[in-house]
Formats: structure tokens, C-alpha cells, sequence
DNA sequence: GACCTGGTAGTCAAATTTATCTAATGGGCT
DNA sequence: AGCCCATTAGATAAATTTGACTACCAGGTC
């Protein structure tokens, strides 16, 4: 699965009701086109296949004011809300080797109480250290390691990023423990999203990350 | 771009001549249809494209001796090796976010003369460094952190990544500097190949690694 | 007042990927 | 001999993803 039904749902969903371009524009703000599949054909796939199963709900509206095809508006349904919080408490705990999905559910961990997020950070604790068991020892069997040659660099490689995975999680953490930033409930949320008027730092040609290919 | 093709071109290139049902088996034997996209629709797929452009040379083959139906084997031309070299090196060097090119290129690295390999891996580490460089100075404005709320912790995962990425592959230079592992040119090259009539260690049923998701 | 540029909003065809299905063979069992 | 079933080899349909494209309007400008 990739991270793309999570974004839109979220995007949609702080907007209150929201438009394939402004759904676009949120995600080119947050950099998703560098660290997720979030193109413009993509997004407007999944707005309609969402819309087609239940999760969103479509208005079509009158041309823009602002030039350009007639918009269709989206919003959020109850099902899509409850969709919208089973991905992000999958993808907070899962460990896949795909880390896009974990950035895009960091940008939304803050849509559940504080309480919970931990819960399932430390879960993902324990998945990353359960695996990191399942791979040494299949690399480390009896006969000793060096029987792979090069290809125990992998798991190698493997052991490394989720050892990295694991410590970064745990500060991640202590810090949310320590009452870091605004979790459900707690008062007016952050909200990543321009503001009528702003500019966007991230227009074509800004000095943005993601260009070390 | 996926690692799909890097494989493909790969396991075809260990056998000489092989067919899609021995590739698969090889992708399986390597575990890369739990780091990458290598199930059989997409293999299948990619021989018969990369056949198409002729990077492989098709062979029609009389209905197998194990049942089925009739195979084709492939064998990799001239253009393909140049075109398998050319992702080899492009994978190693590229920090994308998508480590799965990564694992891919660990797993032939062996196929380029020691010192090339040794570059590749340095220029791997630049590249990390140049692009964490530009998540800092991005998330690190002026304005001081803290303005990005709790989307900063998205690129605080980023630079930890980025650091945890550069500190492994200077290890792993290090460990090849020393005269690890066996490369082109230098020798009997380790070949991950199941043998003739050996066992598959990772049939169906096995406690593989990546259960933790 | 014709032309060019840039932003807005979205569509479309082609390529790829996924998940599932088909078809053939050989071996064991009764 | 007939049946079951695991393995082998690949095909197919549906979903997704990509990259390029369209069409519309506003504002400047020559």
C-alpha cells in the first residue's frame, strides 16, 4: 500500500471540504512529491476511487472563479474519517522498509490523542526490534555468518536502518512524553496549511530538499 | 524507477540464459519480493519489455520437462549489460528514500571492479551529506525550528536517516577497503544461486525475515 | 487589440503493478 | 488404472501510477 489514500484523506479532512487542486497543493507543500507517489494523476485517482467507495463524498461545483475546468469539491465521510485513522495507526506501527509511509503518517500522528500515539509508537518499537530478531538469526545461523558473502551485507544493512529506526522512534517518544507539540484535544491544532494570502515557500524553484539523487 | 529491472537484469545475468520461473525463484531465494516489487506479474512483465527493447534475447522453448507451460528463456545482450552497469552505479550512488535500489545494488555490487565500487560508495556518502545539508537549511530558517510544529519531526527523521544511511555505507567502505568479499576481475565471483538439487531455504512456510509489518 | 506568460484545475493514454487464475506434468496412493 | 495434489510456468484482468497534455482565465505589454 502507499501512502497516497492517507495524504488525501488527511488533506481533505483539515480542510473540512476540499478541491483535487487544493488537495495537490497542501501535499507539494508538505514535499510529498519527493517522498511519496503524490502526482497530480495520482491524486485525482484516488479522490474518485474514494468518492466511488464511500470515503468521500463529491459536490461538483461552478467553474472557478479563477480560471480553469469546474472543480469538484470533496469531503470527508464518517466511513472515510474511520479509513482515514485505521491507515494512520497502521502505518504509525508498521515497519516495512517503506519508510514513505511513516513520513506521511507523522505529519498526521497529531490527529490522535496523545495517549494512543504513543501506544503505537512504542508498538512500532517493538516491531522494529521483532524483526531485527528475525533477521539476525537467519543471517547468524550455526554454521556462522560469512556463508553469504556480500549478500550479508543486506541484512547487514537491514540491521543497521532498523536499529537507526528503533532509537530515532524512542526519542521521537520521549519527546511527545515530555509534551511536545498538540495532540487531539488539547486545544487548536497545528495545522500545515497555507493560509489565504501566504506564500508558499515551496513554489517551482525554491532551494528544495530532494534533489540529492 | 523501481529495482525491478536491476534484478531481472541481474539474475539473468548469473545464469547466462535462464527463464522467468528460474528468475522468480532466484528474486524468491533473495527474499526480494519483501523488499521490492518482484512478484511474478512484474517479472514476467519486465522480461518480456525488456525483450521487446532488447536488452534480452528471447528464446522459444519446447514445453518443459517439469510440466507448465512452454518457457522462454532469455539471455542478456550486449545493451542489456550496459544498461544492468548502468543502474548498478546509479543505484548505489542514488539516496532516494526508497532503499529498496539500495538492497538491489548491494546484491550485485560485486559485479564492478573493487575500486569503482569503492567511488560509487563515496560518492553515495556526498550525496547524503549535500542532501541533508538541504533539509537543514530548509527546516532551520531564519526563523529558528519549532514553526513547523510537529511536521518537523519529518525532517528530523529524515536527517537521522540521512546520518544513520552515511554512517553505514562508511562502514561498508571501510570493510571493502580491507579486501571484503570477492570482485570482478579478482576472482571465483560469490554467486547466490541455488545449485543444482539444493534445497530452497525459503520455500513456503519458512520463519522469514519481514513478518514484522 | 493581439499576443504572450503564468497560474488554475483537471483529463487522458500508456506503462506498470497487483492479485488471481490457468494449464501441464509427475509422483504417490489405493 | 484412476485419482489427488504439489510443483512448474506463465497468462490475464483489474487497479494503480506515471508523464504529458488540455482548456480556461487574468494581466501585462508592445
Amino acid at each position: 500500500m502507499s501512502a497516497i489514500r492517507l495524504l488525501v484523506l488527511g488533506a481533505v479532512r483539515q480542510h473540512g471540504r476540499a478541491h483535487g487542486y487544493q488537495v495537490r497543493n497542501d501535499l507539494e507543500y508538505w514535499g510529498a512529491h519527493e517522498w511519496s507517489n503524490a502526482k497530480p494523476g495520482s491524486i485525482y485517482h484516488a479522490l474518485k476511487q474514494m468518492a466511488k467507495q464511500g470515503l468521500l463524498l463529491a459536490h461538483e461545483m461552478a467553474p472557478s472563479t479563477a480560471g480553469g475546468p469546474p472543480r469538484v469539491e470533496y469531503e470527508i465521510t464518517e466511513q472515510g474519517t474511520e479509513e482515514y485513522l485505521t491507515l494512520l495507526r497502521a502505518y504509525l506501527t508498521a515497519y516495512d522498509q517503506r519508510p514513505d509511509v511513516l513520513t506521511a503518517a507523522l505529519g498526521f500522528m497529531v490527529d490522535l490523542p496523545r495517549e494512543e500515539a504513543l501506544a503505537l509508537l512504542e508498538e512500532r518499537v517493538r516491531k522494529i526490534e521483532e524483526w531485527r530478531a528475525s533477521v539476525t538469526e537467519y543471517y547468524m545461523p550455526a554454521e556462522g555468518p560469512g556463508q553469504y558473502g556480500h549478500i550479508g551485507e543486506i541484512m547487514n544493512h537491514w540491521v543497521h536502518s532498523a536499529d537507526s529506526g528503533a532509537e530515532w522512534t524512542r526519542g521521537l517518544i520521549e519527546r511527545v512524553r515530555a509534551g511536545a507539540y498538540t495532540f487531539a484535544g488539547e486545544g487548536d491544532p497545528f495545522v500545515a496549511v497555507l493560509a489565504e494570502g501566504e506564500e508558499n515557500p515551496f513554489a517551482q524553484g525554491r532551494p528544495h530538499y530532494g534533489e540529492a539523487r
